[in-house]
DNA sequence: AGCACA
């Protein structure tokens, strides 16, 4: 038999082809590096990228066949091999004529993007989760959620491409920091396209989409009915229902904590319509009362574990009380209602709750609230008198970027380190060390 | 390091 036949299958086989396939490329090549490396031997009128199961495989296209032959000739005889960012990528003629660009809208830029999940255990991340992740990059309008063949999927939606893109290339391929998962979830890594859609359609709020626009959307049915009360956690154990009223309570708590600093601290989120603080289990607590579910849910997500003063100071724990309207008889330092401008001020006697008995209320606080006049201006209380004009007022709309601002504390009280990097959300720049999404660095995610 | 997709 001829020696012909024992010719390798690759390589040598290949008949010569204005396209060229290049395999060994360094992750996420871009066109404009393809077209670089092919520029020197002709007119490269088209390529594609990311291709192969690992995306590390593209094609470009010559105008002219000699011009890919000469590059195919040259980097056989050379000595330097053909390199991308010093990586050594290998040529071949293509085995088709022609690149078919099926530019789909996974290829073309827009707002929102398509997030597959992948994992054993993908189905366990929390639309929270996602939430927390991708507000790194700006505001999140809406999420979605569902199960297709391809696997647990969510699309995610900015306001603009640019954002979009920004998440895009920080996070795809990427996976979620193990921080944000519980211990026995295994790696969930995120798979990303553009999506086409512009506007998502969520119609409710509920454990599978999220509209963070839109706090006034009804919450599903099956989110309040018997059988789905409670939403699945990620450790799969079954949560408290959400709820308007946030349960607070405050661990390490050095310095004092007053009424105006929480109300200071959740307003960021929305508006907040009443707060009543008590003693319990020789520690401070307190119940914040928003106006809806979903206001609620972002601060409790932004909020917990945090601490409002550095050094672990005042740390925050929350969830969701059972509680829906707190019921506020008096206004004194260790309770408000800040709907009803002239409650009556009291500073003897603690408020007394709704529904639920009062937790109790040990009289013998050393928290020596600051002394408030009742409010006069109809609308909220001005804060008291240590904030004084230093603070500023907080917009409702945007909670990504409420935080940054610098927090005053009261006199006498001025915890060390105070400052603007507390509690701060992760859209902002500067990133304090306990912010969970602070380490998104490419180097250290798997 | 070995050929693309809706």
């Amino acid at each position: 038999m001829a020696s012909v036949s024992s010719q390798p299958q690759f390589r040598y086989t290949q008949p010569p082809s204005k396209v060229l396939h290049l395999r060994n490329l360094p992750w996420e090549c871009a066109e404009e590096e393809l077209i670089e490396l092919g520029k020197p031997f002709g007119k490269v009128v088209n390529t594609k990228c990311n291709v192969g199961a690992n995306r590390n495989q593209a094609f470009i296209e010559f105008a002219d066949l000699n011009q890919a032959i000469a590059m195919i000739t040259f980097y056989a005889s050379s000595s330097e091999p053909a390199q991308v960012r010093g990586k050594t990528v290998y040529l071949q003629y293509s085995n088709r004529q022609e690149i078919v660009n099926n530019k789909t809208a996974a290829d073309v830029a827009g707002n929102v993007l398509l997030v597959t999940i992948e994992g054993a255990d993908a189905r366990l991340v929390s639309i929270d989760v996602l939430h927390l992740v991708f507000s790194a990059f700006g505001f999140v309008h809406k999420i979605t959620t569902f199960e297709k063949t391809a696997g647990f999927q969510a699309l995610v939606q900015f306001s603009d491409a640019e954002t979009a893109t920004s998440a895009k290339s920080a996070l795809d391929g990427r996976s979620i920091p193990r921080y944000l998962l519980p211990e026995h979830v295994g790696p969930c890594t995120l798979r990303i396209t553009y999506s086409g859609h512009t506007d998502l359609s969520v119609k409710f709020q509920s454990h599978r989409s999220r509209d963070y626009t839109n706090p006034y959307l009804p919450v599903a049915p099956s989110a309040i009915d018997g059988s789905s009360q409670f939403t699945v956690g990620l450790d799969g154990k079954k949560l408290e229902p959400e709820s308007n009223v946030l349960l607070a309570s405050i661990e390490n708590m050095q310095y004092a904590v007053t009424l105006d600093v929480l109300h200071m601290v959740f307003s960021a989120f929305g508006t907040v319509q009443k707060i009543a603080m008590f003693d319990k289990n020789g520690g401070v607590q307190a119940l914040i009362q928003y106006p809806d579910v979903q206001t609620a849910v972002v601060a409790k997500e932004a909020l917990e574990g945090h601490c409002i003063y550095d050094g672990g100071f005042c740390k925050l724990h929350i969830s969701y009380s059972r509680h829906t309207d707190l019921s506020i008889k008096v206004n004194n330092d260790r309770s408000r209602d800040y709907t009803i401008p002239n409650v009556p001020m009291v500073n003897a006697q603690p408020s007394i709750l709704g529904q639920q008995p009062v937790p109790a209320v040990t009289p013998t606080q050393q928290y020596a609230g600051p002394q408030f006049a009742p409010a006069e201006q109809g609308v909220m209380p001005q804060p008291s008198a240590g904030w004084g004009s230093t603070v500023p007022a907080v917009p409702q709309s945007m909670p990504g970027q409420m935080l940054s601002h610098p927090y005053m504390p009261p006199p006498g009280t001025v915890p060390p380190q105070i400052g603007p990097g507390m509690m701060q959300l992760p859209s902002q720049g500067s990133l304090p060390p306990q912010t969970m999404v602070a380490p998104y660095r490419p180097d250290q995610m798997q």
